[in-house]
DNA sequence: ATATTTATGGAGTCGCTACTCCATAAATAG
DNA sequence: CTATTTATGGAGTAGCGACTCCATAAATAT
């Protein structure tokens, strides 16, 4: 079964939509990441989106339907630095050093909404809420899945002791991330939050003493 | 001119108030608190307040003054934690360490909701709502603010060298500290955020080098 | 006592928000 | 061709959001 409006390439049935919906959702999305779930009103998305409510609808479903497929959008655009950042060679030092830079440039990145469209979402929402609350403290829980990864990679790779408790790394550097959209949203600038990255990393384990 | 509301302990003219407006206030504060500003409805605010609708707007003008008195109301007690960590004998680092473990505790405090009222709010509002959001900024930039005048008087006290900058370690534990508020909200304990504020202690200059 | 001031209860209002309906348009299947 | 499927335009709607009005109550000032 095919899911409703995704629409096959070629040769779908009935009339076919006359607009571009993956733009319309990344437009969708750069509102959500800027005004978050309850601040994004139907018209303004639709009014960015350029349709009509029943176009919206067959496309889309509803609102948080919509919301649900932006922060997929999001991960897989303008969020993919995390992972990216992650990946690659060197020790796990190394990674989470370009993590923290690549941080501070996507938060205060002029073509997008100051901050971080996961990181603040979902926190103050009504208790009829509390399955869009769930869903992206679960997103969030996967960030912190995939530092740990790249933690325990390092471990196996011998460039951090075999002892460490990378549950804790990550804890510490998913609250400096958590953090830094804050302070981007408060209008701290992207060296700002560079040094706070670099000073971060002051916190790595037997770096110093 | 008195402010409206406010009333004279002893001989006001006029219908004295039948409800206590400090516990009002403060029942209101913890609707915020939990549920922002956009999240916290009339409806319930009145409720858990125990007013009518004309009795709230005659002694608290409107959801917007409320709000800006309740986040008063956080700051001078829940929020009290934190000017009184910082003040007080010792080092600079000493004032943090007991910042960070006193963040931890409020953050996790089960007498009222997880996280901060001041951290993450008015962060995703409407245009129309500008002034909320400055209001919040400032009030976070002030917390900031003493985190530098204690660092300041850790350099005057000698236990910091002269030439450190302050501005960015108080910008390293701000950031620290929203990230923590964002754990919170997420479900971190309190032991979770402890660790992270002795990890963020070991970014302090100088410590291990 | 009378006037004035403030508080309260309760019905009512107005705009907005997310959503729905339906007639019509435009494609394919057979 | 007809039937079927999907998209669209545009009017409409139910509910809820914050707020308002007014008659009445209860205090003080003179």
């Amino acid at each position: 079964m095919m899911i409703k409006g995704e629409g096959q390439a070629s040769k779908a049935r009935g009339r076919p939509r006359l607009f571009d919906r993956t733009a319309a959702l990344n437009q969708a999305m750069r509102v959500f990441w800027d005004r978050g779930y309850e601040g994004a009103t139907f018209d303004e998305l639709i009014a960015v989106m350029g349709l009509s409510p029943s176009s919206f609808y067959n496309a889309f479903g509803s609102k948080e339907a919509l919301y649900r497929e932006a922060v997929g959008a999001y991960l897989t655009g303008p969020g993919g630095f995390f992972p990216k950042a992650l990946a690659g060679a060197g020790p796990a030092k190394d990674a989470f050093s370009r993590l923290m830079m690549a941080t501070a440039e996507a938060y205060t990145d002029e073509v997008g909404p100051a901050g971080c469209m996961i990181s603040l979402a979902g926190l103050h929402d009504a208790p009829d809420r509390a399955d869009l609350r769930d869903f992206m403290r679960e997103v969030r829980e996967r960030s912190r899945t995939l530092m740990i990864e790249r933690l325990n990679e390092g471990v196996r790779n011998g460039d951090l002791s075999e002892g460490i408790d990378v549950a804790q790394i990550a804890e510490f550097f998913e609250t400096v991330s958590r953090g830094m959209a804050v302070r981007a949203r408060d209008g701290a600038d992207r060296r700002t939050l560079e040094k706070i990255g670099v000073m971060a990393l002051d916190a790595w384990p037997g770096v110093r003493a």
